[in-house]
DNA sequence: CCCCATCAACTTGTATACTAGCACCGCAGA
DNA sequence: TCTGCGGTGCTAGTATACAAGTTGATGGGG
C-alpha cells in the first residue's frame, strides 16, 4: 500500500476504481482518525477537507455524514466539525458485543472452517510477524482485523462483523495507541496463535475461553492506554 | 402520532423540531419502507422525493445515502433508486445477533432493573394489548421495539441497541408483515409478559430461555411469511 | 415484418452559489 | 481599564446548475 502524506499532515492513499468518491473519501479520513493523523478535538471544516482532496463538498458532506453515524466526527451546525474523543463507555459496549460474537463465531467455526482457512489464518499471523519486524504498524492493525473477519467469513456472518465494526473505532483507535507504543504486542500475537490452534483442532470450549479471553483484554489495555493518552479521552 | 397519506400514497409524519431535514427524511422515508409503503423494487428517484417533500435533492441524498447503509435501498448510478427485497441471509444473521445479546441484556436486566423500569415494562405490554384492539399496528410496533430497547436501556446499552437495529431491518418488515396478518400475534404478547414477569422476578436462567425462544421464532415465523409474500423476498 | 441506429427523457454524481447563524475581535465609551 | 456593541469572517445547511451515463421508444432501412 502506497500511502502519501500530504502537507496537511493527512495521510493520503490511492482512490480505488472500485469505490466512489465518497466512499473514498469515507474510508480514508476514517483511517486517518484510527491511525491518529486526526486527533479528538481536531478542527476539520468541510472547506478544508474539499481542497485538500481537490473535490467539492458535497462527496465530502455524504463521507462526514457517514463518520458522524459511527461517531467519529461530531458536526455542530454553523460552528465546525470535530474529531472525537475515544469514549470509554462506547469501548465497553464493544467489548460486551465483541465477547459474545467472537465467541460465537469461533465456536461455529469449529465445525465449519475449512481447511483452506485455517491455513489463511495462519498465513495472516506470520505477515502481522513479518510486518511487525519491519515496524509496519497499519499493515499489522489490518491483519489484525482480517484475522477476525476470517473467523466470520468462514460461518457466512459477514454482516454480524460490519454490525460490530460500526461501535468498534474507538476501540480501534485505542488498539492502534496500543500497537504503536508496542504494548503487549508479542503477548498478543500468541493469543492469535492459539485461538488458530484451537480452531485447527476443533476444540470448541478451550477457542471460547481464549478468544473471551482475548476481546476481553481490550478493555483492561484501554485503560492503561488511557492513563499516558488521556487527552485522547472524553470525560 | 398524526400521519398523512399523501397523494403519492406516501405516509408523511410531522417533522420535529429538534430533527434536521435529512434525519426526517430518514426516519419517514424508513418506515415508509418497513410499514410497506414502500415495496421491495419500488423506484424511487431523487427528484421524486424532493417533489414530494418539497425539499432540493441535498437532504434527500443524505436520507438516501443512509439508507442504503441499511440495506433497504440500492442505488444504481444513472439509472435508480430502488426499493431492496427482504433477504433471508439478513434475517437470520439479524435473529443469531439478537438472540446472543438480547439473552446477555435481560439478564444483565435481572441484576440492574429497577421496579420503575419493571413498571414501564408492564405499562408497555398493556399499551400493545389496547392499540393491538384499535387496530392501531403501527403503534403497536413500535410499542414491540421500546419493550426490547427498555431492557437495554436498563442496562445501559444503548449502543449495541442501535448497533442492532442497524442489520434488522428486514426484520422489522417481516414482524410487519406478519403483525398485518395477525399471525400468533396474542402469542407474542404472552411471550412478552413472561419476559416481563420473569424479570420482575429476576430469574435470569428462565428468562434466558424465554427471550432466546422469542426471538429464534421470528426466523420460523419469517420462513412463514415468506410463502404468502414471496414477491417481497430475494432469490 | 424485423432489426438496428439514433435521440430524447430520464437517472444519479458532482460542483457551485446562496442562506443563516455563530464567534471572535476591535473599537468606542464610561 | 473594563464593558458592551457591532462588523467581519468563518461555519454548515440548503438549493440549484451542470455533467455523465442508462434506458426505452421511435423511425427508417433492409
Amino acid at each position: 500500500m502506497e500511502n502519501i502524506i500530504s502537507s496537511k499532515g493527512l495521510m493520503i492513499s490511492e482512490k480505488e476504481k472500485s469505490e466512489s468518491i465518497k466512499e473514498y473519501l469515507y474510508r480514508v479520513i476514517r483511517t486517518n482518525i484510527i491511525y491518529g493523523y486526526l486527533s479528538p478535538g481536531d478542527v476539520i471544516s468541510e472547506n478544508y477537507l474539499a481542497e485538500v482532496f481537490h473535490v467539492s463538498r458535497t462527496p465530502i458532506r455524504e463521507a462526514t455524514a457517514h463518520l458522524v453515524n459511527d461517531e467519529l466526527l461530531e458536526v455542530y451546525p454553523q460552528k465546525g466539525t470535530y474529531v472525537s474523543h475515544i469514549d470509554m463507555k462506547r469501548v465497553k459496549e464493544a467489548t460486551i458485543l465483541r465477547q459474545l460474537l467472537e465467541v460465537e463465531a469461533c465456536q461455529r467455526s469449529c465445525e465449519e472452517i475449512t481447511e483452506e482457512r485455517v491455513y489463511q489464518l495462519e498465513a495472516n499471523l506470520n505477515a502481522q510477524q513479518f510486518y511487525y519486524g519491519q515496524n509496519k504498524l497499519i499493515e499489522v492493525m489490518e491483519l489484525d482485523n482480517d484475522f477476525h473477519k476470517l473467523i466470520f467469513e468462514s460461518v457466512s456472518l459477514l454482516r454480524i462483523w460490519n454490525a460490530i465494526q460500526t461501535i468498534s473505532y474507538d476501540s480501534e483507535r485505542v488498539r492502534y495507541l496500543k500497537l504503536s507504543n508496542h504494548f503487549r504486542w508479542e503477548e498478543t500475537l500468541k493469543e492469535h496463535w492459539e485461538i488458530a490452534e484451537g480452531i485447527k483442532q476443533r476444540d470448541k470450549k478451550l477457542v471460547s475461553e481464549l478468544m473471551a479471553k482475548h476481546v476481553g483484554k481490550l478493555y483492561e489495555d484501554a485503560e492503561k492506554v488511557r492513563e499516558k493518552y488521556k487527552e485522547w479521552f472524553a470525560g
